[in-house]
RNA sequence: GGCGCUAUCGUCUAAGGGUUAGGACAGGGCCCUCUCAAGGCUCAAAUCGGGGUUCGAAUCCCCGUAGCGCUACCA
């Protein structure tokens, strides 16, 4: 069975890309039947934080794409140093004594570094004797640089790769204060969790035939490795929140109004593509359709809406959010509704209960021109509360000739009328403009800024029974 | 600097030897209509440059150029 793991590390917020690489191990191990390991790569103690560790948790949760096993890297750290012990016994890695300090290797000109000269060819004898005096040291691996040959694989993404042992320098396993690289605490895990295929970011992707080296020097079997292209700003820098704040953050696209499978959509068409013009797809659509084969090898830019009242995300994940908010099923929905309703403060217990029917009623019919769950709250308020302004445009439909005493014989009509529906409430305003020989919309735009102080919103109509007889008659009456 | 990856409309992408280079978002227009959306129709918009290979290249090869990644006792 397929394993596959996703392993940020708690030095900052859910980043999308994060969440798109996420996504994609999810999508990959669905599809084929696997399992998703989420493990927590907190080797670094000095930069880990709770914060962002609860961050990440609450992202990845947000997404709804549960995972099966998770771990802490931390809490293995002596399989780790283990490891590398056994490497050092076996003769495939070695203690470095060079000094910190020294160890800048000047890159700018001339030959890149390899290795500390004197540090590979020291005896085990000398090695022992200064490891035991108390001399700091860090371990490094033993790349047979000696071989003209080199590490060859096949990225799932990338295809054929290739890097002579001569390019790879002798990268660090242990640390001079005794803590595991990346590379040995990320080599190490891989191997004893049975992870199957390592999906993660293209930055990586020279990383693997260190990785490689470890992996079967340690005695594992080797997994396959894809590696997805990058998700870059709109100036086509990599995607930071330094650089592009809450464009780069989960949580503020969840924060921003986004359904998770509005957001799961958007990113999945990064770097991806069912290949048959689908957009919009839901989860299982996506899990059907997934071919890590397909994952494209180009870096994709995250847009940002640049009109003004946009929200500050791309718009193509609006829309697509927009899709998801107006075609799936109301039933789904609700949960989310309800949220952004509780959100804008105008939730009643009533809607859960008594109201229930009238709940998802008016969310069915208000959400067919909204695109972000926060639309509710912006523009909603008479649906659920007595108390909204007037807008400028309804009123100037209110102040048109002939138009507020007409509502206010309306309001009479529609009290003193036994039915009340969307049909009986065309009825009696039709006869009623014909009667004052008005045109029908000017009455209807009149009665639709009565009800909700908008000039724009669902059929007017339809408002009448949203908003129900009482209100809708004591609205009319105040114009 | 060294090693590597990539290159189609503004953006996300389809087409891997033969298409009027397709779709979507954003933008323009039209239709529908009680408003606004939605929806339908439509317009504008691309193969980085140069060489090859081939009857034929966005597609294969080479060279440039540009972007990105790696080059840490960070992950």
């Amino acid at each position: 069975m397929n394993r596959v793991r996703f392993a940020p590390s708690p030095t900052g917020f859910l980043h999308i890309g994060g969440a798109r690489t996420y996504l994609f191990n999810w999508l990959f191990a669905r599809s084929t039947g696997g399992r998703v390991i989420l493990r927590i790569d907190d080797t670094d103690t000095g930069r880990n934080t709770e914060e962002s560790l609860r961050s990440i948790l609450d992202g990845l949760r947000w997404l709804d794409l549960p995972w099966d096993e998770q771990h802490f890297q931390s809490r293995r750290r002596a399989a780790h140093v283990r490891a590398a012990g056994a490497l050092v016994a076996k003769g495939a890695a070695y203690r470095d004594f060079t000094p910190e300090t020294e160890s800048p290797a000047d890159r700018s000109d001339g030959e890149p570094w390899l290795c500390n000269p004197g540090m590979r060819e020291l005896g085990s004898g000398e090695s022992d004797r200064r490891a035991a005096a108390g001399e700091p040291f860090v371990v490094r691996f033993r790349v047979p640089r000696d071989s003209p040959k080199g590490v060859a694989f096949r990225d799932l993404v990338f295809r054929k790769q290739f890097r002579k042992f001569a390019d790879i320098e002798d990268f660090a396993l242990l640390r001079s204060n005794g803590l595991p690289t990346y590379h040995l605490a990320s080599s190490v895990d891989d191997g004893e969790l049975g992870i199957t295929h390592v999906i993660r970011g293209q930055d990586h992707l020279t990383n693997t035939f260190k990785h490689i080296l470890l992996l079967e020097a340690l005695g594992f079997e080797r997994p396959a490795f894809g590696h997805l292209p990058l998700l870059l700003g709109p100036d086509g820098s990599k995607l930071s929140k330094r650089r592009h704040g809450p464009l780069a953050s989960v949580t503020s696209y969840r924060d921003m109004g986004f359904l998770p499978v509005g957001f799961v959509n958007y990113l999945s068409l990064l770097g991806w593509s069912p290949k048959d013009n689908r957009e919009s797809l839901a989860v299982s659509e996506l899990v059907d359709a997934f071919r890590l084969e397909q994952v494209l090898r180009t870096n994709a830019l995250v847009q940002v809406g640049e009109r003004p009242g946009d929200a500050p995300v791309d718009p193509k994940a609006v829309w697509l959010n927009g899709q998801h908010l107006r075609n799936m099923p109301v039933d789904d929905l609700l949960p989310f509704a309800e949220g952004a309703v509780r959100d804008a403060g105008w939730w009643l217990e009533e809607y859960g209960s008594s109201h229930r029917a009238w709940f998802r009623e008016a969310i069915d019919a208000l959400r067919s021109r909204l695109s972000l769950l926060t639309d509710f709250a912006l523009r909603c308020r008479a649906y659920f509360r007595d108390d909204f302004g007037m807008e400028a445009k309804a009123l100037g439909n209110l102040d048109r000739d002939g138009v507020r005493p007409a509502l206010r014989a309306l309001a009479d009509r529609i009290a003193g009328a036994s039915a009340f529906s969307d049909a009986s409430v065309e009825d009696a305003v039709r006869s009623l403009a014909a009667e004052r020989g008005m045109k029908a919309s000017l009455l209807i735009n009149g009665a639709r800024a009565a009800l909700t102080g908008q000039s724009v919103g669902p059929s007017a109509f339809r408002v009448f029974t949203l908003v129900g007889k009482a209100r809708a008659v004591q609205r009319l009456r105040a114009v």
